[in-house]
DNA sequence: TTATAATCGATAATTTTATATCGATAATAA
DNA sequence: TTATTATCGATATAAAATTATCGATTATAA
């Protein structure tokens, strides 16, 4: 059976990274067993939900010790189909871009950019971070020659959709978006969107009654 | 009465900036009005939901056109506080702390960063995007004196607790933290985090059911 | 060996969030 | 002027997510 086929909430599965987060730290300290209670002490969750969230990834627990680490890390690395991981292109290669393409953990997230897009001349035929800059242009081509499934948009807000589009018309299948835009795209391509915006705003609406109230 | 004050759920909370980012456009496509129905088509949500949303923030709609896109921006900006900008500190300026502090959106959304920090002798003294980088030595006494309230960290996940407790005893009220960690703070210091391995984890899942099943 | 304590995991209850219904209102057209 | 229509917003319902309860299990200590 594939775990990766199994549906959950969405609240479950942005709260299962947290997990890995912990359990990864867990193993380096040589950590064996872990308890619900533990995880939901440290991550400020009630134990509940996080056996809940666990039990989603098939893991079983063995009563008054818990979780072994290991296998909890496997079993929701399964789960998200992490230990698969995809190769993506990005396009616009600027300031966030650049920090996403040099960034080496999205790797144990399953994501593995090989090749970033961009319509400046002074990047184009670049590497960065051992990755090639190609131009705009070459795109539509290669995600259809090389099958590739997703594509991480870092462009200005105003160039998005138009990119979007063509990546949609060339057959990409999932998107993730950093630009301050609503896409449009077909209901059988996943959008998934990163707004700081978003955010952002709990964060200043909280401080404002903290300060205020 | 302090629209900022008032109490919403965290999912409307996080829906308002969406409204905000199609609404500017509107207003700069001279569009003088908007209806809930309208919005929640372009953003694929339910017209009821937006409506609901909206009428948190205190805005009053006009029945057969809908609501003043004037007024609701400047609505949902207040609600959210965004017409106060808060200074800020960021600490770390490395790929991600640069893209950050280059942003000039976040003043749009009440942040206003002054200043880096960061432990990295070639980046002190120098100026990034026209804010200026000073030692980490530093960090403590300015929070003090300058009053600061919002502390973005963009350090490496290694030092994050370690500049956390930094800033949270020097009086820091909120934390947007970007690395990926379970910071722990005292209850009454606001900490937002943003992982991206949240956002990937929705999309890698996705994708794996859609690819195999 | 037996009692104790911690934890799991199934089921139930509660809370939160989203959606549906419908009368009231105001613009538009007959 | 009056009928029609789109939309708002109050109230009610439904769905989703979280939290509580409790018997079963197993390591640890008496
Ligand atoms: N920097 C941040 O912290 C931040 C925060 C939130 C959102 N964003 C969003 O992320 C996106 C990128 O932001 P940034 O700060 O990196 O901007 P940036 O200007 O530094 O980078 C944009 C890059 O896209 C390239 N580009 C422009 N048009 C293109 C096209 N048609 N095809 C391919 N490449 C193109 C540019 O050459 C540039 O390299 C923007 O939509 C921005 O709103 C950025
Ligand atoms: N780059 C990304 O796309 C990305 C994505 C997700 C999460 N993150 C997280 O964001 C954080 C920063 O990532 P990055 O890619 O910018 O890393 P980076 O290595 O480029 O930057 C880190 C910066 O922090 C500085 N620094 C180190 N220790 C410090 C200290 N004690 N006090 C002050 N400054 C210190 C370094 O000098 C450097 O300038 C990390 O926690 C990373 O996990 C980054």
């Amino acid at each position: 059976m594939d775990k990766s086929l199994i549906s959950a909430p969405i609240p479950t599965i942005r709260r299962l990274p947290k997990y890995i987060h912990m359990l990864k730290r867990l193993k380096i300290e040589n950590v064996l067993y872990v308890s619900a209670t533990t995880i939901a002490h440290e991550l400020k969750i009630e134990p509940i939900l996080v056996r809940k969230d666990l039990s989603i990834t098939g893991i079983i627990g063995k009563p008054k010790v818990g979780f072994e680490v290991e296998e909890l890390i496997a079993s929701i690395t399964q789960f998200l189909n992490w230990n698969n991981t995809e190769d993506a292109f990005i396009i616009g290669v600027g300031a966030l871009g650049e920090a996403i393409l040099g960034y080496s953990g999205f790797k144990d997230y399953g994501l593995n950019i090989i090749a970033g897009f961009d319509i400046d001349k002074k990047k184009i035929g670049k590497k960065i971070f051992g990755v090639e800059i190609l131009p705009l242009d070459s795109l539509e081509d290669l995600i259809k020659r090389m099958h590739i499934n997703i594509g991480v948009l870092t462009v200005p807000a105003s160039e998005s959709q138009e990119i979007c589009d063509s990546m949609v018309s060339s057959g990409i299948k999932a998107i993730w978006n950093f630009s301050p835009i609503a896409l449009q795209v077909p209901d059988e391509v996943i959008l998934e969107n990163v707004h700081l915006s978003q955010s952002l705003a709990v964060l200043t609406h909280k401080l404002a009654k903290k300060l205020k109230g």
